[in-house]
DNA sequence: CTGAAAGCGCTTACAG
DNA sequence: CTGAAAGCGCTTACAG
């Protein structure tokens, strides 16, 4: 039988509402009862029960994260950050997986409003501003990760994908390489305009045949990769979209016959951990996964505490890692780094 | 503003309670009502408050899951397999992180009681059976995963892992291996005696120096592996605890200049989906992470509906899966696989 | 500082 | 089949 605040209420010949007060730390009440009320109520095991306070005070202190999979290794990371800061808080979080279906997310996001959660972060699987503007409107707290719309007035913290994009196109033109191609997601853009925006820096127009969208995984990095790598003129440098699908065109690459770095350089983005244990280890883009979360909570923790006037716009600094599987064209040296990303990327991520 | 049951009732001129019958499908109303209703709430955007009906009814359609950390590749994937089939029946899931860590596991204990979730699926930081038996005696159905006390009357379901430990060992062996480290997991003891009772039938004791425990970690692994590596007679082959683990442990052989497998036979747990794309392509035992988590909540499911008499214990069966980390030692072959072992699985794991 | 009332939005016997 | 009452366990004005 669980405790309740009336059975304790009894217990001392007092109202249960003294004994709500007593627990709940109000100053209307004697030192000496919260004393007496505090301490039979740890004597009983009581438990509070928040479905009735959040009945009652519309704060279930549960929240909602929604995202394409957690299984992945960036969600599963940028999970971890939210569930540790928002435990801090005294909050629970509910998992929400969507495989950026749109149905997928309009049912868990229901769900959530059902269950009354106080607020959502969520990775939302489709960019249309109606859409996005109509979650806004629902009067629950929300801030969103990963992806957004800038110009929503609305709190965001992502990872500066065209950055990312920018700086590794950049650094794969510095070595020499001029067939780039891209191995795409489908709803990510902000990398894919970097990638762009490089080449055009060089002269260098988007070929599309370069460019194949995959979804995100392994296989799918595979398969892209295989297209590519069977070309008459294969490039010469393969970047992907994230370091799972790096995996993929990496395995795709080799079974070809193509040795990485000397025939074909490979890229990635995230800097997953398995990525500096590969053969060779994986150049990549590092972007803060566990970061990510960690600031989308702090942020809605404010949002839900009323502390926020204005929606907090952040976007964090991805960093280009240079690691073995680029090499220098029409040069031996198989790694040639340029020496200040280099510095950069081993002082932020140690 | 929410719309309620109330506001329904108002505008139809019924009792809310009529609405309330309605909506839940009670058979004790007319169809011409239900109907009238039905459309009413569906154009006023109605959404049941789950809050609400979780405290008269007791069930909120929330359950938790505990384990040692999400962003770890095995829990991720057990957890979406948990969430894939909670959804499905309407439930909605919590994610804790204990780190196996007591405290921790115990603060979210708490968190979820007062919360009032219909059930827990829990990979428990210690096994202790007065520890456990609380657990079991909260009044809350639960469902141990992956690691588990048999003896206890208590559904779980787990991976073979001592059948998973001793086919990896006697594989190793039968490779003509001798000296083989096992790079063990704190709370892990089941792949342990695995390895131990191989050993045994090949009248090999247990070498204290090459078991060392390490922490499910890449780096974890890979500072084991540095030890044994450095030692006056290195074991020929190292089995570790996990995939992440192997990783770290191929870096380590490498660093210290052998090759894998020509100097070094190496192999792993889990087959993380990494496994395959490394070079060599890693020998592991695969488990079934998805499933796991599935099987878990489908035994949840039918706990909390009253539908089991007796605890469901369900050991799913691990597989060898034979790739090109390990070697026939005093042979130039280097995958000397046994062929049932491997038809076995691949066709279990396609 | 403490008590008694009313309410959060739903459900469940109990009447009729 | 429908309504009115009571209750789930808490909180929050309102009195005193």
């Amino acid at each position: 039988m669980k405790v309740t605040i009336r059975q304790i209420a009894k217990q001392l010949g007092v109202h249960h509402t003294t004994v709500s007060r007593a627990l709940r730390n109000s100053p209307c009440i004697s030192e000496n009862m919260r004393q007496r009320i505090k301490s039979l109520a740890i004597k009983l095991g009581y438990r509070p029960n928040l479905v009735a306070s959040g009945l009652s005070t519309r704060k279930t202190f549960n929240v909602g994260l929604i995202v394409a999979d957690i299984s992945t290794t960036f969600f599963s990371q940028v999970a971890r950050g939210v569930e540790d800061t928002m435990r801090r808080a005294g909050y629970n979080v509910f998992i929400c997986n969507t495989d950026d279906k749109i149905e997928d997310e309009k049912f868990h996001w229901d769900a959530l409003i059902s269950r009354g959660v106080d607020g959502i972060i969520i990775s939302p699987a489709n960019l249309k501003p109606r859409y996005l503007q109509k979650l806004l409107g629902a009067g629950v707290p929300i801030v969103f990760i990963d992806r957004c719309l800038p110009s929503l007035r609305a709190s965001y913290v992502i990872t500066d994908h065209f950055s990312g994009g920018y700086q590794m196109t950049k650094y794969l033109l510095s070595l020499g390489h001029r067939r780039i191609a891209y191995v795409r997601g489908e709803v990510e853009m902000g990398r894919f305009y970097g990638y762009e925006h490089a080449l055009k820096e060089y002269g260098i127009p988007v070929d599309n045949s370069l460019t194949p969208v995959c979804d995100f995984t392994i296989e799918g990095g595979k398969k892209a990769a295989k297209k590519l790598v069977r070309m008459e003129h294969p490039p010469t440098a393969i970047f992907c979209v994230n370091d799972p699908v790096a995996l993929g065109a990496m395995k795709a690459i080799r079974e070809h016959g193509f040795r990485i770095p000397e025939d074909i350089s490979l890229a990635g983005f995230d800097n997953a951990d398995f990525a500096e244990f590969l053969q060779p280890p994986l150049t990549t883009v590092h972007q803060s996964k566990y970061e990510l979360g960690e600031e989308a909570a702090r942020i809605l923790l404010q949002e839900m505490n009323g502390k926020l006037r204005e929606p907090r716009k952040v976007e964090l600094k991805p960093v280009l890692v240079i690691r073995d599987s680029c090499r220098h064209i029409g040069d031996s040296r198989v790694n040639s780094a340029l020496p200040e990303c280099l510095l950069l990327a081993t002082t932020i991520i140690a």
